[in-house]
DNA sequence: GGCCGCATTGAATACGTATGCGGGTTGATT
DNA sequence: AATCAACCCGCATACGTATTCAATGCGGCC
């Protein structure tokens, strides 16, 4: 059984008393090809075990029905893992490009580095999906790179118009203004951001935005004091909350622009003996598996991960065929859990 | 820019005033091309931003550079979400893959259809790594067939005599050994296994022998009362919990036979009114990233997922090479939280 | 000086499929 | 009965690269 030649479409058309072609229509479902020829040949493939040969069938025809799914990694001295919200959203990627008969090509990318966006020049993938929270500065260069190149891509981030390429992404000012509203109507008056506030990294920047607005509206000021900026990852979450604490500000509220900062700060607030929720009214976003497992449960705003990973696997198939897409914006809705809620 | 056909070896092959074959050869590294003009070769391709054609290049040569990853998932009602541990080796294989500059498809399989693995017979793939706790009662065929294709791949899974393929796994028996002697050095005498004991799942199964053998040496029975089956998912793990409670005999420790259903069970726990570790100490297997979370914070055993991913990417590309390889056995060590000592 | 060997390169070709185009057959229409 | 369209199918070919084989030039050695 293994010195066996793999068959080819010659192998079949031979057997089927037809030519090459006429058995590579019949597979693929051409109608200029009859029932019964069809019928036949596809009954010959199966009992040969056949399978196209992809490495043939797309040099010849282009295309490869293959994604390549890029995931960007903040450059950090330890190795980071990679964040675990977009870990989630892998899964309804998987799932999507399932459905529509694609594969699935998966990398880890440095931000920093040029990375190889040659996925669509040397015919590996028909288009990419872009996924992290990049910092803008470095990663706007490569999307400009990628849109002159003329490639096919779609990325999770910042809704905003004028950025090159075509975004899905949450509500992400939404999510926050509804995040501490929560925590205003707790009775919270003293609330602090953890997470970047510039445009470095501009998912960050809108929820700032709406942790802003939400102070606005209750007549609250938007203190600089209590904003430290971090990266999404539990260290970058424990210097911010160590940071915070240095400062001697008092607050009884804490927003924080991602789950893993928010775990990180709980940790750090719990060894400082502030109790949460009783003296600290904490909120995350993203709501990652080991949020509603921290104690107590951390309160966060759920982005569709499942949703989320469908549309772009949608969206970047539009793209490919050449059906112009706009920019998404996908619901971001908030949970309330044990972390925010005053006993 | 987007107009332009993209170049292949010919174009450079003109510019560079050589033929197409040496091109080739020299991006290559073929040592049969002199070192001037493979620089020459070199600069041109740079400055036309050339990539080699994967789709050409696979077919020419036979190879695609790219492995395949399949997950795979035990059939639920919902859609169950993919186990966290291997979500966490998937990290590990991603940079593994890269590092030795190939690529890497994934895709979800569930176990109990026909899944396709004609990845490397279609020339999608060079070989598979396949992953998941699977049952092997329908596995196993599955895998025969594979051997009997001559396809290459490798597994994780429980690594024993007699298996097909190349399997790599952790220690399962040694891990659980010294995860029930730790109970049982708490104090505990009457711990429950929670998680299928039976050869379906040959991992659980050996870390089934573990806990017995740990509760042999302490002159401890092995009550059929106290173990319950479940897969590794949480809602197995809390129907798990929930029988064991409902059966009314007394216990004082659990052996769970993953995290996740350690997890599930530390929740029933507390709803149950159950103290963990006052009146139940608990341990798991995998040390997901929510294991560290839980309140109390989840003693488990570790497998170290990292080395577990390089190494299956390396016996891999081994086995395609060429060269035989022998089952490996990874250590499982017991990470010891608050979940498991006793106040 | 002729022959041999090494170092480079070129010519030719094969990998297996998909598709434009034209040819043949059939049945229906005038 | 002649024309025509519809329907199926085969011929030829192209996709871009990697590899086999032969050819060339060159220096060295007997």
């Amino acid at each position: 059984m293994v010195g066996q030649r793999k068959p080819t479409s010659f192998d079949i058309a031979q057997l089927a008393g037809v030519s090459q072609p006429t058995v590579s229509r019949a597979l693929r479902g051409s109608p200029s090809v009859s029932a019964a020829t069809r019928a036949r040949i596809q009954a010959i493939a199966k009992t040969l075990n056949y399978t196209v040969d992809r490495a043939a069938s797309n040099l010849r025809s282009g295309q490869t029905r293959t994604l390549a799914l890029l995931l960007f990694r903040d450059p950090s001295p330890g190795r980071t893992l990679i964040n675990p919200f977009f870990l989630g959203m892998l899964g309804s990627i998987m799932e999507s490009c399932a459905e529509v008969g694609y594969d699935l090509l998966v990398s880890f990318q440095n931000v920093e580095n040029d990375w190889q966006a040659d996925y669509e020049d040397s015919h590996r993938a028909d288009g990419l999906i872009l996924l992290g929270y990049g910092d803008y500065a470095d990663y706007r260069e490569q999307l400009d790179q990628l849109v002159a190149r003329g490639t096919h891509f779609v990325r999770w981030g910042s809704v905003a118009p004028g950025q090159p390429g075509l975004t899905i992404g949450c509500d992400n000012h939404a999510g926050a203004l509804a995040a501490t509203r929560h925590l205003i109507a707790q009775g919270r008056t003293r609330i602090a951001f953890l997470g970047d506030a510039t445009d470095h990294y501009p998912e960050f920047h809108d929820r700032y935005r709406g942790y802003c607005d939400a102070l606005a509206e209750a007549g609250l000021a938007c203190d600089p004091m209590l904003q430290v900026g971090a990266i999404s990852s539990e260290e970058a979450g424990e210097r911010a909350a160590r940071a915070l604490l240095a400062r001697g500000v008092t607050f009884d509220g804490i927003m924080a622009a991602s789950d893993l900062i928010a775990l990180a700060a709980m940790r750090v607030l719990a060894e400082a003996g502030r109790r949460v929720p009783a003296d600290v009214s904490v909120v995350g976003f993203d709501d990652i598996p080991a949020a509603s497992f921290a104690h107590p449960p951390l309160s966060t705003v759920v982005q569709d991960a499942a949703a989320a990973g469908r549309l772009l696997v949608r969206a970047l198939l539009a793209e490919i065929s050449g059906k112009p897409r706009t920019a998404t914006l996908l619901p971001a809705t908030l949970v309330v859990r044990g972390s925010s809620v005053r006993p």
